[in-house]
RNA sequence: GAGCCAUUAGCUCAGUUGGAAGAGCACCUGACUUUUAAUCAGGGUGUCCCAGGUUCGAGCCCUGGAUGGCUCACCA
């Protein structure tokens, strides 16, 4: 026998592989014919007892005793443990199961019973390996706790954390539920381009990719909103669609470059019909997943149970930062107000802005919610319905839970010559240098000339929801493989 | 982009004042037919993140860099 490797459980387990051959076993086999899970296993145990079952999953753990062996197989939903004799499996598979490593996926056929210590087990009659791992597992006890490698390796952080199955388990089902919570409302989901001429819907930075045949510049989506308000001008009443944007802005606990947003419209509707989607829709996916509308994120409770608090964004300015913009009517003053309280402003930054600034720098952050804060100024809402009785301000509002912002809404602005004015006013201001700023969408605005009904739009951050449901500090803990800077 | 912190064995981590690189699990050798963080006997397997520097001597001190985390900035 040629001596180990030293310091190298690769090497060892590629010898180990390469004797597997010699032997005369397959490594990497086919599909191994199974009549049960783990999981059915043990919840059925009193009526599987004595009886036979074939399963497969990833050796854990196993405890050796001469002759004889214990091991733990996980499976997708759990691990069972199995019990090996050798006077049971025969001399050849027992000297083969002896080869084999922490890490490995067999197939196993036997029958159920319980040890003296009580624990459910299948005695093993026959197995079969079914792939050869050549890396070691992470340690059983602590797992895998290195954050950078449970990020760019997700998959050795799935089969050694069972929170982080739960995690994103519980992840797609906030979607399911999402997804048949609008079916079932009448919403029909939709698809549209993720590639973009013109990237417009929000205020961000898109990311740049070129059509070589087309010799065009496209946009990745930072928004779907208007390919779906142009399907509302279509006649479709009410769509919805649940998938991936794009922002090229900065990474933190909170935004991740790609992630996922829904976008709701519904025809014949306004922002206080979308309030109540938001927190119905909300609260009813913690009471299905969580059992409770109440729950716990981060040591604080956060109660999602409906109706939810609705606060002017003016009143939550004056409470919160302790000015009262109804008493400062002018730009000039707003900006006196803004420099006194260490605000950044230029010579042409309005009220409105100055408002907004106050909110988003000194109160968003203490809205634990939930909340509807409502009434955004219009100057920061280009594409939101004005107020009747105040064209400074629209009919938007956002939600904030736990201090994110998890939705954005409005009744939108259906009017075509105001849309126009809006996005010149954004493309002066990306002429200015922000390139954060709206382009001009000509045919956006070409489809409401042809008549958009009155409509409520609704766009909501699902991971940040999916953060809160699963008690998560970081967008990253609900992201599979979050964007990461390569290595080398 | 800035500040702070982290990076040591496959994994989780210790490493004192600058003086011969450690533990547990994993792994290797052997024993063991109901164990379960199995046990028992033996074995340390290492680019101390990288590159320089100071020093008789650096995991430790200094400079620069990489990646990550947190905070801030940025950002619907």
């Amino acid at each position: 026998m040629v001596a180990e490797q030293a310091g190298d459980q690769f090497h060892s387990r590629q010898n180990k592989l390469a004797e597997l051959r010699e032997d005369g076993w397959a490594p990497y086999g086919d599909k191994y014919r199974v009549t049960h899970s783990s999981r059915q296993i043990l919840n059925d145990f009193e009526m599987l007892e004595g009886s036979g079952v074939s399963f497969f999953g990833r050796l854990m753990t196993r405890r050796d005793h001469g002759k004889a062996s214990f091991a733990h197989l996980q499976d997708e939903n759990g691990q069972i443990q199995i019990y090996l004799r050798e006077d049971r499996v025969g001399h050849n598979e027992y000297g083969l199961y002896q080869k084999l490593d922490i890490g490995d996926i067999i197939g196993v056929t036997g029958e159920v019973f319980k040890t003296r210590k009580g624990e459910i087990t299948v005695n093993v009659s026959s197995f079969k390996l079914l792939t050869k791992a050549l890396r070691p597992l992470p340690e059983k006890w602590h797992g895998l706790k290195d954050i950078e490698m449970r990020y760019r390796q997700r998959y050795i952080d799935l089969m050694v954390n069972p929170e982080s199955r739960r995690v994103f388990t519980l992840r797609s089902k906030v979607i399911q539920k999402m997804r048949d919570f609008l079916t079932d409302r009448g919403f029909l989901e939709v698809e549209t381009p993720v590639m973009h001429t013109v990237a417009g819907g929000a205020t961000a930075r898109p990311f740049v990719t070129y059509h070589n045949t087309l010799d065009i510049e496209l946009y990745l989506r930072i928004a779907t909103e208007l390919h779906l308000k142009r399907l509302v001008v279509g006649g479709f009443e009410k769509v919805f669609e649940l998938g991936r944007i794009f922002r090229n802005e900065g990474i933190s606990t909170n935004h991740n470059p790609e992630f996922t947003s829904v976008e709701i419209y519904q025809a014949n509707a306004d922002y206080e019909d979308m309030m109540s989607i938001t927190e119905e829709m909300v609260s009813s996916i913690a009471r299905d997943i969580l059992g409770s509308t109440i729950i716990n994120y981060q040591g604080k409770e956060l109660d999602l149970t409906p109706p939810w608090p609705r606060k002017y964004l003016i009143d939550t300015v004056k409470e919160l930062a302790l000015v009262d913009f109804s008493q400062i009517n002018d730009d000039v003053s707003a900006r006196q107000v803004a420099a006194e309280h260490g605000i950044e402003v230029e010579k042409t930054t309005t009220r409105g802005e100055i408002i907004f600034a106050f909110f988003e720098e000194m109160c968003e952050k203490k809205l634990w919610g939930p909340v509807f804060v409502k009434d955004y100024p219009v100057e920061v809402s280009p594409l939101a319905r004005r107020c009747t009785h105040n064209p400074d301000f629209t009919n938007r509002f956002e939600a904030f839970l736990a201090g994110k912002e998890i939705a954005n809404a409005f009744t939108e602005l259906i009017d075509p010559l105001d849309q126009r004015e809006r996005f010149e006013q954004q493309v002066s201001q990306r002429l200015a240098g922000d390139d954060e700023a709206h382009m001009m969408d000509k045919d956006f605005i070409t489809a409401l000339e042809y008549g958009m009904p009155p409509t409520g739009g609704l766009g909501i951050g699902v991971d940040r929801l999916v953060m809160l449901l699963t008690d998560s500090p970081s967008i990253r803990d609900v992201i599979l493989f979050p964007t990461m800077k390569p290595k080398e």
